[in-house]
This record gives C-alpha cells, sequence and structure tokens, in this order.
DNA sequence: GCTTGACATGTTATGCTATAACATACGATA
DNA sequence: TATCGTATGTTATAGCATAACATGTCAAGC
C-alpha cells in the first residue's frame, strides 16, 4: 500500500496505524498551501494542527486550548477558538457539530466535502470523501434556488470494530 | 395546488404561506402517529410541537423554553430539552446543530432523511428531501464498514430571497 | 527612522447551550 | 392500594462560544 492510498482510506481511522507518519505528511502539506497562499500559519496555529493531529481523533476546543497552554501559549479560549477557526477557514481542520468538536483533515488541499462517520460507542470519527453527496446536495438546492456556500455532513452509528464488539 | 405538494415543496419555506394551515396538519399528523406508535404527546410535548409550527423557524431551546413557560409549563431548561428531544425521537422535529436549533418536521411520518439549508442573511432553514443524499451516505458508510443510525446534513448558504438582495 | 495600518495574540468578562441529580406527581396494573 | 414506570418540576452546575478591549508584531510608505 502506497502512502497515496494510505490516507485516502478512510477505514484506517478506525484502525491502528502509524500516527507519527500521517502526522508529519499532512503537517507538511499545510505548510505548503499556506506559503501558496499566503495564509499565516503562525506558530499557534501550527500547534493546534499538529494537537489534532497527534490525538488523530475529534477534540473539543478546551482540550486544545489545555495543549496549548501546555506549550506556553495563551489559556483563555479566544486563544484556542481563533487557531480553530482559521484552520477551519484554509480547510485544514473540520468542526464536528454533533460533538462540538475538531478534527484535523486528513488530506488538506484536495477540494472535497467530507462526510464524517461518528462512532457513538468509542467516539472515533472517520473523514470519508462523499463527492456523491455533495452532488446530490448540490441537485436538491438548485431546486429550491439556494446557493450553498459550506456543508456539514455527519453520521453516528457503530464502526466496525464496536459493532463486532457488541455482537 | 393541492395540500400534498403545499407541504412536500421545501421552497415554501423561504415563502410567504398559510401558516395557520400547514400547523394543523402536522399537529393532527403528529396525534396520528402517536396514537398509533403508543407514543405520549403531552401537553408540554405537544404544546412545544405547536410553538416550532407556529414560529415556522428554528428556534433555539430557551426560546422554546420561553414560550412553554408563558403557557403555565416549567421554566427551567430541562423542561425544553426534554420535551424537544421527545419531538427529534418521534421525527416530529429535527435538531439543526448549525444553529443550535430546533425545527418542527413538515411531514412527520415519512420516511425521509432530511437535509437542510440554512440561509445566513435571514436564517431560514428549508427542510429538502435528500433521498439521494442518504443512499450516497450509506453507500460511504458500507464501504468502511460503517453502519449508520442517525445523520445530520445541513447546507449553509443563501437562500433566494436574499441572493438576489445581495445582488 | 518613524509612522501607520493590518493582523495576530493575550486577557477579562460574560452569554449561551446543555445536562446531572434529585424531588414530586400521575396513571396503569396487579 | 401498593407499586412500578413514566413524566414533570426544580436546583445546580458543567460545557461551549464570543464580545470587547489591550498589547504586540511586522511590513509598507512617508
Amino acid at each position: 500500500m502506497t502512502t497515496e492510498q494510505k490516507h485516502s482510506d478512510p477505514a484506517l481511522a478506525f484502525a491502528a496505524h502509524d500516527h507519527a507518519h500521517c502526522t508529519g505528511d499532512v503537517l507538511a502539506r499545510a505548510e505548503e498551501l499556506s506559503a501558496e497562499t499566503g495564509a499565516r500559519l503562525t506558530p499557534v496555529r501550527r500547534r493546534a494542527l499538529e494537537i489534532l493531529l497527534e490525538s488523530h481523533r475529534a477534540l473539543g476546543a478546551y482540550e486544545v486550548l489545555e495543549k496549548l497552554a501546555e506549550a506556553g501559549f495563551g489559556n483563555q479560549p479566544p486563544v484556542a477558538y481563533r487557531a480553530l477557526d482559521f484552520l477551519v477557514d484554509q480547510g485544514f481542520a473540520h468542526r464536528i457539530r454533533r460533538l462540538n468538536a475538531f478534527a484535523a483533515c486528513m488530506h488538506p488541499g484536495e477540494a472535497h466535502s467530507p462526510a464524517f462517520f461518528i462512532c457513538r460507542a468509542c467516539d472515533a470519527v472517520a473523514e470519508a470523501p462523499a463527492e456523491a453527496v455533495r452532488r446530490a446536495m448540490e441537485a436538491a438546492a438548485a431546486r429550491i434556488g439556494f446557493s450553498v456556500e459550506r456543508m456539514n455532513v455527519e453520521a453516528l452509528g457503530l464502526c466496525p470494530t464496536c459493532a463486532e464488539a457488541a455482537s
């Protein structure tokens, strides 16, 4: 399996794998993209992204804040929210509203409309490409004259591991 | 235009129409369904649904609470949250996470996976049928062995009226 | 060099959203 | 009429998010 394939396989979000590896790759990609677009991936913002990547799960803003504070940054809520908002704006992270949480985007830069699959048993979150979902939404929007700017698509259920354990 | 068509036309959520009419129909349908399934549509719950139907937009739990209190029910948050949770469980209302709000379902009982289109300018919310979206999600879930139990599909953008006004 | 403006960060304070935990009431049933 | 399940009411608190203002930083233009 190549690195490319590995990172684009959403099932891996539910399985053990080499975090350090994908963390480094994604972070590097985020830096490239920032350089290209002029976005300023400052120390707090970069560290916030690292935190999301390292934990490799969805984190609440206050969890991120705590880790930012440990790294010497401010420890007031706006510090975390601003960094996270930046990451979301740049497409480096996604906000998962069902969990009031944020997760690093596993393939930044690739235009994609992410769909999230959230396990209600272990809280793991898989980000899967969902172009078909996006197309269906665009079509539904067109029928009512609505112009879509952003989308949140989230499913709650059981991941393979927990489904197995439950049976 | 028949009543059936009227209620199933999501564009109407963005247009003026006869609230009293659709409110009554939906409420009656909810009562039928409750009788069938044995769900207890008690006074608070019924009033909460009426409140959502009357306002005909997404309301925060505390807005609903305020109106429940006016009607003589308790005025502590759990009163509203419990009633709203019941309505969501029964499929009589939907939770719109992007707005931290709740909206009455315009066609309860009909199996449907709703998608919401939220205008960022006027906060109007249209509920559109999105079977194609649901199918795409099921397909994506199947590929990673995930079993979907619930879904939230929300789009942010501009409704026809506000898009017009902006141009 | 210095000023200015844009942007990022830090801090205080507060508001909004949601739930835990316990008390009370009510109806169905044995 | 005792009991169980369910619904409602209430107190208290936890958790999430942002407004508003102060400070710092850096680059462009005078």
